[in-house]
DNA sequence: TAACATTGTGGGTAGTAGTGGGTAAAATAA
DNA sequence: TTATTTTACCCACTACTACCCACAATGTTA
């Protein structure tokens, strides 16, 4: 199976033990490049989920971060959001990685968590929370949807 | 018999079996470009069916999923969406890939299925479904079908 | 017609993947 | 330093997946 470097598609639906671990997918895994060393960064998500990142593509977002000017207050807020929970984490031998506390809970992550593979990143949600989330979504205007829809060509 | 790469037409009636496998096929199956490695990317469908692409029209879509900026939301509603029910699957040895649960069960599918060729993908129906889905949109009304046929050139 | 190849379908099995937990090394705090 | 907590490695169990072999039905060729 070759899929692209660093690009990840697919849910599935894990659990966390109670060591704070998480399983990675296998798949997600053999999606890293060399340069990944076998490491995610992981990071609070613009919605309320945790983000997971190659380390090379986190170093790319970093060298954008540090070019945004700081006068714009949108800007300063923005980077302290993305930075400050931020976290590298190089996967065990069974294919792990340990989630902070602090993300746990903001993400209202139990036990069960629904991962999925969104292109450029890794998105750990509990199930419950993202079908929240889908319903206020769904009252996105229809508009909107569908002009990104025959843009995309699917 | 000579189609276009990557091009499929024509519809099929197979099954698939107790472990979830589906047959493509074969004259789909040697269809697929070298790019393609075999592999077909399996989807969720617009209808309640399932969606096939060759691996490399599915990197088409995703670099366009790619270059959305995931500041707006609505573009991360759109990529986790499009993103979240697929996955790629080598066909085995015997031309078969495997479906997932979800999928199976999006599309209701039992045992019997109706694999059909839509030109850039193939779509998996359950064939009472499409039956169903076929008698509404009969009732379609007459003047967008025109404005269609105004584009295509029949 | 007969021999052969292709295709769709079924099922066994070895290797892989996800999960749980023990334990020692490392980090932190007292 | 010593005590406590945290982290990483190891082993183990179960379920699933991918590969293999098999067979019947159909299509093709000599």
């Amino acid at each position: 199976m070759t899929l692209a470097e660093n690009t990840f598609i697919g849910e599935y639906n894990y659990s966390i033990d109670s060591k704070g671990r998480l399983n990675i997918p296998s798949r997600f895994r053999k999606a890293l490049s060399k340069n990944d060393a076998n490491t995610f960064v992981i990071t609070k998500g613009l919605d309320p989920c945790i983000w997971v990142y190659p380390l090379s593509e986190w170093f790319k977002i970093e060298n954008n971060l540090r070019n945004l000017s700081s006068v714009k207050n949108i800007n300063r807020t923005f980077v302290r959001h993305t930075t400050r929970y931020a976290s590298s984490s190089t996967y065990d031998k069974q294919g792990r990685v340990l989630l902070t506390p602090s993300l746990i809970k903001f993400a209202n992550i139990n036990k069960e968590v629904l991962i999925i593979g969104a292109i450029r990143r890794i998105e750990i949600w509990n199930p419950d929370k993202l079908k929240e989330v889908d319903e206020i979504n769904l009252k996105i205007e229809q508009n909107t949807y569908d002009e990104l829809a025959d843009k995309i060509t699917l």
